[in-house]
DNA sequence: ACAAATAATGATACCGGTGTCATAAACCTA
DNA sequence: TAGGTTTATGACACCGGTATCATTATTTGT
């Protein structure tokens, strides 16, 4: 009987439909649609039966006539300014981490936040691909247009960002207590009995930098010490930056032992200053940085610095947008801590 | 007349479909779908006014009912394992500068070679998703398994690979000669006047390795020098591969004064090696990689090495997939070339 | 045991496009 | 200008799913 048939069908090898499983199981294509999504009015006995056909055929359903139906895709887009930051990379693996299985994609969207159609490409994407969800990478997380579009949108979306005191969107958001890491980095400097510490800020108008900036001085304050403006110096992220900055703060008259750098791309700077001065790390020179990049193992000396669990924030983002949306919670807050290697000594 | 009909379906905001536009424009549907498809059997006048539809109501077809329609996505799958390679980073962004604007959009898909579900894994991905075209990145471009289910699948794929002197397969592939980057860097070594000159191979199985392994020697052979076996170490393009790799060619008795590392990550690997055993680049130990990557520039002294230009390639690759079939080139071949830095030193 | 209430299932339209094929319009040719 | 071609267009089915609502099967109450 209808054994011949299924046989016959996997003979075929061809890619299985809806209505195959239906007219192999005997039921119409809506009911195995709702065995597919679950429906709780389907009885037992059928719902088996018709699992037992898809199990055995090999059905799965098309995403794309899915998608039309639900008019929306089964698609995560991954929206980042700053491509090549490292911080990126390590959150897009976390983001895979968490879709692997799950029949969800990872749709990676690079911007651009500058540009004049910065906005409308996002809008187009998003409307567009219909997309399931957004994970939203610094530093556009803080971005209030794009927040305000995503609202605009209804779409759900996750920001990834450092911890804001003041600030509620809608949306869900992953978020970093950057500030303890930062103030556990000022410590660990003042512990060491270093006095004149120089610092590289972040770019202008980072929450990220504002967070670490903050941190980082009540470390000092603690103990007695503050962020001396004289060897402050801006920084924009970026290796350049940093090795730029280096070298200014470290041609002042009262040239500092020790230098916090708001990431580690700029220690990284920082080390080529050194370099160039001459001076040895740690024993000239200390430095300390933030992110706790690959990059931070593999110069000498290892880096001291402060562990941002970037990928686990991702892999969290990504998890909230699968998630049942009654069991998601609106905030999860990751904490960071400072790594000490060899790039720090006492004085 | 339908001037109104217009102005009003702009302001009801709703997004469009083809129906709003044929009926706008007066046509059926199917002739519009003519109009996006860019049939050629479409009158002129009729084609402009659909057109203007189009762009008033700003119409843009839904790319899962088309892809429903077409059986096929317009999506670009990225596919690779070693997630945190660098140039795996920099391939995917050279396919997004190729993808950007042109309507497709980029879903990496990670795997895992050694998975027993990894043959299946991808078929599954690409099966599913129908996806429009695929890019292999290495190492998995070489696998035999995954090249014969590509066939099989008859989807449009792209492999990005090291120059092969012998195969050929169906699909289209983006090539890099890493040989001449790799004889430039041998010869470079070799009139520097170095004699004792260590290799760091990359994996068994690799067939970059063995090109860079070919190149290089022949580097060497142009001045009458060979790779000498005893300062040979095999290295797997890590960090710690490379550190360890180092650390046993530094050790043997007649101690070399140049180490060339198959790639720039275990290039760093030994510059660990040589802080470690206070032996001072290039003063004491010339070193030189292979990638050109990030890295090369950030270390001190920054890296001499060759440059393999990924991101091009990958921007390549991408390019042929959207490009019409009759007007694809089967291969692209990237030259490789030394870039001289501070890190290699006459003897 | 039978009517009413409830649970399970199916018929049909629909999501927003494209393919096929028939038909209408425009273009030749003599 | 009529008849034959070629070109442009449209009607309708279809891609592979889901939503709505009517219908049928089962359970419950009395």
């Amino acid at each position: 009987m209808s054994e011949d048939a299924i046989e016959e069908f996997i003979q075929r090898r061809k890619k299985a439909t809806i209505n195959d499983v239906a007219r192999l199981a005997r039921v119409s294509k809506k009911t195995v649609s709702r065995v597919i999504n679950k429906s709780p009015s389907v009885r037992a006995e059928t719902r088996d039966r018709v699992n037992a056909i898809i199990e055995r055929i090999g059905f799965r359903p098309d995403p794309q006539a899915r998608g039309l139906a639900f008019r929306r895709s089964f698609l995560i887009g991954l929206i980042y300014d700053n491509p090549n930051a490292q911080y990126v990379v390590n959150m897009q693996m976390g983001a895979l981490d968490a879709l692997r299985g799950s029949g969800s994609e990872l749709v990676v969207h690079p911007c651009d936040r500058h540009s004049e159609r910065f906005i409308e490409d996002i809008r187009d994407f998003i409307e567009l691909q219909r997309l399931a969800g957004v994970i939203i990478l610094p530093p556009i997380s803080e971005d209030k247009r794009l927040l305000a579009l995503l609202e605009e949108l209804d779409v759900d979306y996750v920001r990834v960002s450092a911890v804001q005191p003041t600030t509620t969107t809608g949306g869900y958001a992953v978020l970093s207590k950057e500030r303890i890491g930062c103030r556990a980095a000022g410590e660990h400097l003042a512990q060491l009995g270093h006095k004149q510490i120089g610092f590289i800020t972040g770019p202008e108008g980072y929450v990220s930098a504002i967070e670490r900036r903050a941190g980082f001085r009540e470390g000092l304050q603690a103990h007695g010490l503050d962020i001396n403006w004289e060897l402050e110096a801006q920084g924009a992220y970026t290796f350049e930056s940093g090795h730029a900055a280096a070298l200014k703060i470290l041609d002042r008259p009262n040239r500092p032992t020790a230098i916090f750098a708001s990431n580690d791309e700029m220690a990284i700077g920082a080390y080529k200053a050194a370099f160039e001065l001459g001076l040895r790390i740690p024993a000239d020179l200390s430095i300390c940085g933030y992110d706790d990049s690959p990059m931070a193992l593999r110069v000498s000396p290892p880096l001291t610095t402060v562990n941002l669990p970037s990928r686990d924030m991702a892999k969290a983002a990504a998890m909230t947008l699968l998630t049942d949306e009654d069991d998601r919670r609106d905030e999860i807050i990751f904490e960071s801590g400072l790594v000490v290697r060899e790039s720090t000594a006492r004085l």
